[in-house]
DNA sequence: ACTATATTTGCTAGCTCTCA
DNA sequence: TGAGAGCTAGCAAATATAGT
């Protein structure tokens, strides 16, 4: 253990006795702000219950010795019915205190998981009615914009049943004209322009009732062999 | 000196057990 | 079944202690 004496006077009115390598160390501890061992006041046996302290040594060792210095210097007060008695009052009471303490703990590392949870208890506390009123928003929010998207999904629906129904209507009204197509009587033999045979141009005929079980033909051709303003010029006789 | 935290302690409500 | 005793958790106030 790496011990560095201070030049300070460390002043307190009660001491605790420690042993440390076989030397009687009589003073006080130190604790930093996270309740970690920091140094120890110390004196000599005669001074033990002096309120002055000759020195202070520093604590630089992760040894166990220091940890039983630790334990020694905890904040517990060397009071009768403490909690050194398991099951005796004071004991559960410190029991229930700690775990109080330990939820504000484990509500600042839920609210911070990034920081060093703090031990302010009116802090946490805040920090836990700003993350509260934050999620209440987002949630808030959230329900607002699922309402939206609820509408929109309705609207879309009723949008593609009405669409629905015309396609239907629209089919229903094609099978009908084509119904009607078939059963208009044929206007009397009309010859095609020999032309028509020679150009390929028949099927314009076909859905005029020569026939009427051959598909619509016109539309397969390509509009070049569907052109016939220079029938005229091609066929005189049909002037 | 002041503040935050720990400890002690008195009080109360709730629960269980015993007894008439 | 109701009354009383005993036990305990929870709360709040008082007090002690440590840190700044």
């Amino acid at each position: 253990m790496e011990v560095k004496i201070l030049t300070h006077l460390y002043r307190q009115n009660r001491g605790t006795s420690f042993r440390i390598s076989g030397h009687h160390l009589v003073g006080i501890c130190r604790q930093s702000k996270n309740n970690k061992l920091d140094s120890i006041g110390f004196g000599s046996s005669q001074l033990e219950n002096e309120q002055v302290c000759c020195g202070v040594v520093e604590i630089n060792s992760s040894s166990s010795v220091k940890e039983e210095l630790e334990e020694e210097c905890s904040r517990k007060r060397g009071r009768s019915g403490s909690c050194s008695k398991p099951g005796t009052r004071a004991c559960r009471e410190k029991k229930r205190r700690e775990m109080l303490n330990d939820k504000f703990m484990d509500l600042s590392s839920f609210l911070e998981p990034t920081r060093t949870p703090k031990t302010d208890k009116p802090a946490i506390l805040d920090d836990a009615i700003r993350v509260v009123n934050q999620l209440r928003g987002e949630a808030h929010e959230l329900k607002e914009t699922n309402q939206k998207l609820l509408e929109e999904i309705k609207t879309l629906k009723a949008e593609k049943n009405e669409l629905r129904e015309e396609k239907l209507v629209l089919k229903a009204d094609k099978e009908k004209m084509e119904q009607q197509l078939k059963s208009i009587p044929s206007p009397g033999f009309m010859p095609p322009h020999p032309a028509a045979f020679h150009q390929n141009k028949m099927a314009v005929y076909a859905s005029y009732g020569y026939y009427p079980n051959m598909p619509m033909m016109p539309y397969l051709l390509p509009p070049s062999q569907r052109d016939t303003s220079q029938d005229q010029q091609n066929c005189s006789f049909a002037a």
